[in-house]
RNA sequence: GCAGAUAUGGCGGAACUGGUAGACGCACAGGACUUAAAAUCCUGCGGUAGCGAUACCGUCCCGGUCCGAUUCCGGGUAUCUGCACCA
C-alpha cells in the first residue's frame, strides 16, 4: 500500500497553500451551518471520542460542500473550566499556560485529522475578546431582569474550606480530603430560565431532534399542573403554602411536611422539639438531592411541635420536616395524604401518623393502601361521589373563593445557577458599593479581566477574593470605594452562545452583528454527545430566546437539527478512563496507518449514533480495502483506450450499480449513516473489479466509472482520494468536484426477485425484469407452475399480492 | 431511585413506512499461486438433519395482533447512559 501519513501531510500542505477551506460568506450555494459541539481542551491530545465526533462530521461537511452548499463548518474551544484549574492546583502550572498548550496541540491534531475548518472563524472562550461579550450578555440579562441574586446551597468541604462540584463529591465525601461534605448557603447569581419554561417545552415540537432527547428535556422542564393551597397556623400566626397535584385528596391530609431548609422551620419549631429539629437539619445538609429523593431511602423526619389547619375541613394537622421534601421544588412544602401516596404512606407508617382514606375505586371494591389510582371521593363531605379529576378542580375553585388556593403550573426546571466559586472562568461583571449596592459594570469598562497572578489553590475563599488589585475598584455610580464580585460564570454560560460568535468572531464592537447572525443561523446540523441533552442544549436554547426577546437576533431556536454520535468504549466494553487503563490513543494509529484509514474504519466499523467497544482488528480490513482501491486505480491507468464502445448487458449492469451507489451513498451520508455508505462504496469497487473479468471491456466507460468512484469516496477519505484523483491524471482538487448525480435511465435494468410465500414463509423466488409493471409481475407469478399448483390445492384459502414486493398464498393447515 | 436508550451469526454491523433476516466487512475453513511463508486471488460460511433437492429451528425471554413480526402491542430479563458546580 502506498497510502500513509506522508500522503496526508502532502495534501494538508496543498490545502493550506491554496486556502481551500477559506469560508466566503458570500460564496455560491445555499448556506449550510454544520457544527459539532466544540471541545474542552482538558488534555493535550484529541482522544478517540473527539475523533468519533469530528471525523465523520467533517466527512459530512465535505459531502455537503461537494453537493454545492456554501458550508460553514467552524471549530473552537470551550476553554474555561474546572479541570484546567484542578490541574493547576496539582502541578502549579497556570491554567492559561496549560490551556494554551492544549489548544495549540488540538488544533494541530484537528488539522492532521483532515478537518476542513477555516481557523479564521474560531472562538476560544477564555480569551478576553470572547469573554468580554459573555460578560456583556450577562449585563443585558441583568438589565432585563433575567439575572438576579439569591441564596442557594452549595457543596462545602469544611476541611478544604472550599466549594465542591457535584463531581468532586464522592459518596458524600470530599474527593480531595475524604471528609464529609455539607450544604452551605451562599448568595449566588441566577438566570431566570424558568420564565422560558413553557416556550422551551412548546418549541421542542418544531425541532428535528432525536425523540429521546426531546423527552429528556421535557422531563427536565417537568411541567405539572396542580394547586397551591394555604394552611394557616393553629393558634399561631403563620401560614404555609403547599403545592399538590392531588387537591382531590385534601380531606385525607393527616400531616404536612416542609423542607428542612425552609425559613419557616425556625419560626414554628417549639422549644421542646428544637434539639431534634436542629440535629435533623444538620444531617440533611450532608445529603445531595439524588440521595434525598431516592424512593428506596428510608423516610426520615421529625415533628416541629406546631400544627396547621386544613382549610377544607378545619382539621388540626401536625407539621413535620423531612428530607424527601425539597425546598426548591414547588413551594417547599407538601400536604401528606398517606392513604393515597406511596411516600406519604411509608412515612406515616414509620412515624405512626394517622391514615385517612378519601378515594375509592369506582367499582366500590376495597382498595389496598396506598391507593393511588383513579376513583371517586368519600369521607370528603360535600365532595363525596365526585370523580377525582372533577374534585381536584372543584376543591381548588372553592378554596380560591376564600383566597386559600389557586390552580398553578409548576416546573421541575429551576433557575440556572451561574455563580462559581472558581478561578478559571469569566468574572461576573458586578460591583458592590456600600452606598449604591449592586452596580453592574458599565459596558464601556468591559471586559472585566481575569487577573493572572492569583493564588488559585483552595484555602477557603473564592480565588479572586485574594487579588486585592482585582477586588478593589471604584463605584461607577458614586465614585466611592467598591469591591468586585469574586465569583466567575459557569462555563455553560460561555457555551450557551458560542455558535452566535462563530460567524462574526472578530467583531470588536458587538458580541455579533445581528444581520450576519440572522443570515447564518440557526445552525442547520448540530452534532454532539447525548450527555448534553439536558444542560448545554437547554441553556443554549434559553440564551437564544432571551437574546431574541432583547432584540439581538431574530430566530427562536439555535439548532434546527440535532444528531448525537455514540460513544466508543474501551476494548473491554467499559467507558474509557485512565483509571481503568482501557484508553485507546488515536495517535499511534494515525502514525502507523494515516488519518484516512483511521477515519474510514471509525465510520465503517460502528453505527455512528451508537458507538461500541473499540476493536483494532477491524483496521486491517480498511488497509485491505485501500490496497484494493490502489490496485484498481493502477489497473485503470494501465488500460489503453480501445474501440469497444458498446453498451451491452455487462455495461448496463455496471452503470446500474454505479447509479445505485450514487443514490444510496447520497441518502446514507446525508443521514450520517457512514457505515452503510462505505459498504455501498465497496460494492461499487467490487463491481468494477468484476467488470474487468469480462472478455470485452469498454475502457472509456470503465475509466469514467472509476472517476466517479473516486469522487464518491472523496468526502470519506479526503487525503487518499486527492492522491488517487491526481494519479488518474486530474488537475485541481477532488474536493472541488461536484458530487455525482443519479442518472435515472441508467439506474433501470436488471432483474429482481419476487418472494413467493406460503402462510408468510418464503418458499421460492420468481425472477422478473425490474422494469415489469406490477400488474404484469402478478401475471408472471400466476403463470408459474409451482404457484399454480398451490393455487389449485384443495386447502387453498386466499392469495395476498403486495404489488411489486411479495406474493403470499394462504393454505389451510 | 427517577429518566432515557440498547439487545440480530464466532465478531463489527445491514434490513426503507410490517413483506427474501444476516447487506458490507472481519475472523474461520478449503483451494490456486509459491521451494515455503506472507501478501494476493477463487470458493464456502446462522444452527440441526440429509449425498442431495429439501425440511425444521433461528433476531434477549414469555405472551398477543396479523396471511406475514427483528419491526407493532402487553409483561419480563440483562447491559449502557444522564440526573442541575465535569464539560
Amino acid at each position: 500500500m502506498n497510502y500513509s501519513k506522508k500522503v496526508d501531510e502532502k495534501w494538508q500542505k496543498r490545502w493550506e497553500e491554496s486556502k481551500l477551506f477559506k469560508y466566503d460568506p458570500n460564496g455560491e450555494g445555499k448556506k449550510l451551518y454544520v457544527l459539532e459541539m466544540f471541545s474542552y481542551p482538558s488534555g493535550a491530545r484529541l482522544h478517540l471520542g473527539h475523533w468519533f465526533n469530528y471525523a465523520p462530521s467533517d466527512s459530512f461537511a465535505r459531502f455537503k460542500k461537494m453537493q454545492g452548499y456554501n458550508v460553514f463548518h467552524p471549530m473552537g474551544f470551550d476553554a474555561f473550566g474546572l479541570p484546567a484549574e484542578n490541574y493547576a492546583i496539582k502541578t502549579g502550572i497556570h491554567p492559561e499556560t496549560s490551556t494554551n498548550n492544549n489548544i495549540s496541540n488540538m488544533k494541530k491534531q484537528l488539522t492532521e485529522m483532515g478537518g476542513n475548518y477555516d481557523w479564521d472563524y474560531s472562538v476560544e472562550t477564555c480569551r478576553p475578546e470572547y469573554y468580554k461579550w459573555t460578560q456583556w450578555i450577562f449585563l443585558q440579562l441583568y438589565k432585563a431582569g433575567l439575572a438576579y441574586k439569591k441564596e442557594a446551597p452549595v457543596n462545602w468541604c469544611d476541611s478544604c474550606k472550599t466549594v465542591l462540584a457535584n463531581e468532586q463529591v464522592i459518596n458524600g465525601k470530599c474527593e480531595r480530603c475524604g471528609s464529609e461534605v455539607r450544604k452551605k448557603k451562599l448568595a449566588q447569581w441566577f438566570f431566570k430560565i424558568t420564565d422560558y419554561a413553557d416556550e422551551l417545552l412548546k418549541d421542542l415540537d418544531i425541532l428535528d431532534w432525536p425523540e429521546s432527547t426531546k423527552k429528556v428535556q421535557t422531563n427536565w422542564i417537568g411541567r405539572s399542573e396542580g394547586s397551591e393551597i394555604v394552611f394557616k397556623g393553629y393558634e399561631k400566626d403563620f401560614s404555609l403554602k403547599v403545592f399538590t397535584t392531588r387537591a382531590d385528596t385534601l380531606n385525607g391530609v393527616t400531616y404536612v411536611v416542609i423542607a428542612p431548609e425552609s425559613e419557616l422551620v425556625d419560626k414554628i419549631t417549639t422549644p421542646e422539639y428544637k434539639e431534634a429539629v436542629d440535629k435533623y437539619r444538620d444531617d440533611t445538609a450532608k445529603l445531595n438531592e439524588i440521595e434525598r429523593t431516592a424512593v428506596n431511602k428510608e423516610k426520615t423526619g421529625v415533628f416541629t411541635g406546631s400544627y396547621v389547619i386544613n382549610p377544607i375541613n378545619g382539621d388540626k394537622v401536625p407539621v413535620w420536616i423531612a428530607d424527601y421534601v425539597l425546598e426548591n421544588y414547588g413551594t417547599g412544602a407538601v400536604m401528606a395524604v398517606p392513604a393515597h401516596d406511596e411516600r406519604d404512606f411509608e412515612f406515616a407508617t414509620k412515624h405512626k401518623l394517622p391514615i385517612k382514606e378519601v378515594i375509592k375505586p369506582e367499582n366500590g371494591e376495597k382498595a389496598e393502601l396506598p391507593y393511588t389510582q383513579k376513583g371517586i371521593l368519600f369521607n370528603s363531605g360535600k365532595y363525596d361521589g365526585l370523580k377525582l379529576e372533577d374534585a381536584r378542580l372543584k376543591i381548588t375553585e372553592d378554596l380560591a373563593k376564600i383566597d386559600e388556593a389557586k390552580l398553578t403550573v409548576n416546573y421541575k426546571l429551576k433557575d440556572w445557577l451561574i455563580s462559581r466559586q472558581r478561578y478559571w472562568g469569566a468574572p461576573i461583571p458586578i460591583i458592590y458599593c456600600d452606598k449604591c449596592g449592586i452596580v453592574p459594570v458599565p459596558e464601556k469598562d468591559l471586559p472585566v479581566l481575569l487577573p493572572k497572578d492569583v493564588e488559585f489553590r483552595p484555602d477557603g475563599e473564592s480565588p479572586l477574593k485574594k487579588s486585592e488589585s482585582f477586588m478593589n475598584c471604584t463605584c461607577p455610580k458614586c465614585g466611592g470605594k467598591a469591591r468586585r464580585e469574586a465569583d466567575t460564570l459557569d462555563t455553560f454560560v460561555c457555551s450557551s452562545w458560542y455558535y452566535l460568535r462563530y460567524p462574526d468572531p472578530k467583531n470588536s464592537e458587538k458580541a455579533f452583528d445581528r444581520e450576519v447572525v440572522d443570515k447564518m443561523l440557526p445552525v442547520d446540523i448540530y452534532v454532539g454527545g447525548k450527555e448534553h441533552a439536558a444542560m448545554h442544549l437547554i441553556y443554549a436554547r434559553f440564551m437564544c430566546k432571551a437574546l431574541r426577546d432583547l432584540g439581538f437576533l431574530d430566530f427562536d431556536e439555535p439548532f434546527t437539527k440535532l444528531i448525537h454520535q455514540g460513544m466508543i468504549l474501551g476494548p473491554d466494553g467499559n467507558k474509557m478512563s485512565k483509571s481503568k487503563g482501557n484508553t485507546v490513543s488515536p495517535e499511534t494509529y494515525i502514525e502507523k496507518y494515516g488519518s484516512d484509514i483511521f477515519r474510514m474504519y471509525i465510520m465503517f466499523g460502528f453505527d455512528y449514533r451508537q458507538g461500541g467497544p473499540w476493536d483494532e482488528k477491524g483496521i486491517d480490513s480498511m488497509v485491505k480495502y485501500f490496497t484494493r482501491i490502489e490496485k484498481l486505480i493502477d489497473t485503470s491507468n494501465s488500460l489503453k483506450e480501445n474501440n469497444y464502445t458498446e453498451i451491452n448487458n455487462n455495461e448496463k449492469e455496471l452503470l446500474r450499480i454505479k447509479n445505485q451507489t450514487i443514490k444510496e451513498m447520497t441518502i446514507d451520508i446525508n443521514d450520517y449513516r457512514f457505515n452503510t455508505a462505505i459498504a455501498r462504496s465497496m460494492e461499487f469497487s467490487n463491481a468494477l473489479n468484476d467488470y474487468l473479468k469480462n472478455d470485452k471491456i469498454n475502457v472509456s466507460l470503465f475509466k469514467d466509472c472509476v472517476r466517479t468512484y473516486v469522487t464518491l469516496i472523496t468526502p470519506l477519505a479526503p487525503h487518499f482520494s486527492e492522491e488517487l484523483w491526481e494519479k488518474l491524471g486530474n488537475k485541481g482538487f477532488a474536493y472541488q468536484e461536484k458530487w455525482p448525480e443519479v442518472n435515472d435511465d441508467e439506474l433501470k435494468g436488471g432483474t429482481k426477485n419476487i418472494p413467493i410465500q406460503v402462510n408468510g414463509k418464503l418458499k421460492f423466488l420468481v425472477t422478473v425484469d425490474s422494469e415489469t409493471s406490477n400488474d404484469e409481475i402478478l401475471k408472471e407469478i400466476k403463470a408459474n407452475s409451482k404457484v399454480q399448483e398451490l393455487l389449485n390445492s384443495e386447502n387453498f384459502v386466499k392469495e395476498i399480492y403486495v404489488p411489486g414486493k411479495i406474493f403470499n398464498i394462504v393454505i389451510k393447515k
